[in-house]
RNA sequence: GGCGACGUACCCAAGUGGUUAAGGGGCGGGUUUGCAAAACCUGUAUUCACCGGUUCGAAUCCGGUCGUCGCCU
């Protein structure tokens, strides 16, 4: 069994190069992006076509309405499921916390419960209530931190043991084996520009008054994402579209900078189309132990 | 040309005599163990247009110069 692990900065090109990989090593995709697991938000995420949807099926594309969860370890199940069926799998996509997932397994640790959740979101000051249950995550995460306190809360909560126990008890699996293949290109600020262009000719507005229609759509998280958020200000006639898509361009190019300093922390070095070419040949002729 | 207002970081902006010059945006750096395109942390003006004066002490008061804006001629 062989995976390659196709990462990059937004805009970088992976897509099209995952999928002229899979055709030429026979390898089955699977999406490692956050965003491009809602129906119905194409144009935004810059999902690839249907057409080649059809051709070359990704997991985890399409496989939710824009409201209902993912998480890592969904995506992390799917790729486990790739490759139980095929021996070459490519997991392209730019979500850098669930590229990490594959190096650096997660712990077991419960799925979030909303109900459990919902209710230490209403704690008066949650990070106190973490002190007393679990000193050490308390120290470890700052007190303005609420997305993690809450979840330590929450795992406590649903396990009866602290996250710290539970980080201590070491990761749920083996890391994946895989060959990191990190996609960069010096231009990629033109590129995310360019692509926002085309973006906005291909029906940017009005897929996202399409997504609005839907009840509920604007408190969901993709809606708030830099993808949609600044749309949603113009569709609803707070800012002009070219200011909304100059915020747009500016949040991702930001993305994009956050998501090479994740590589720089997991030390995976940029490398131009050539060189991923090759290491996917290398990675895809090597002889697995079965 | 006259009168008036203003000139604080890349941008907006508080401060109108007394500790190391608020805050926000932007930009840079970082964290990230089931919301991660989210969330959080953090750095970013030895100096207030410039020159001189008053004062123990000035971004703050006075004079001049330059600049911007408004009104008048």
């Amino acid at each position: 069994m062989s995976v390659l692990l196709l990462g990059g900065p937004t805009a970088a090109g992976k897509s099209d190069l995952a999928v002229e990989l899979a055709e030429q090593h026979d390898a089955v995709l699977v999406s490692a992006d956050a965003m491009t697991v809602y129906r119905g938000l194409d144009v935004g995420t810059a999902k690839p076509s249907p057409e080649i949807l059809a051709r070359h099926p990704h997991a985890c594309i399409n496989v939710r309405e824009v409201g209902e969860a993912f998480a890592v370890a969904d995506f992390v199940d799917a790729v486990d499921h790739a490759l139980r069926r095929h021996p070459r799998v490519i997991v392209v996509g730019g979500t850098p916390f669930y590229l990490q997932a594959m190096a650096r397994p997660l712990a077991s640790l419960p799925p979030a419960d909303p109900t459990v959740r919902a209710q230490l979101e209403s704690l008066p000051d949650p990070h106190a209530s973490l002190a007393v249950v679990d000193p050490a995550s308390a120290s470890r995460l700052h007190p303005n931190d609420r997305v993690r306190v809450i979840r330590a809360l929450e795992v406590h909560a649903i396990t009866g043991r602290t996250l710290t126990e539970l980080h201590a008890a070491g990761p749920r699996r083996a890391p994946f084996d895989v060959t990191v293949a990190w996609l960069d290109r010096a231009e990629l600020r033109t590129r995310i520009d360019h692509r926002l262009q085309m973006m906005r000719e291909a029906g940017y507005v009005a897929e996202v008054r399409r997504v609005l229609a839907q009840p509920g759509a604007r408190a969901t998280k993709p809606l708030r994402s830099f993808a949609y958020r600044h749309m949603v200000d113009h569709v609803d006639g707070r800012i002009s579209l070219d200011e909304a898509l100059r915020r747009t361009a500016r949040d991702t190019w930001r993305f994009a900078r956050k998501q090479r300093t994740w590589a720089r922390g997991l030390g995976w070095e940029p490398i131009h189309a050539d060189a991923a070419r090759g290491r996917a040949a290398a990675c895809f002729s090597t002889i697995g132990d079965g």
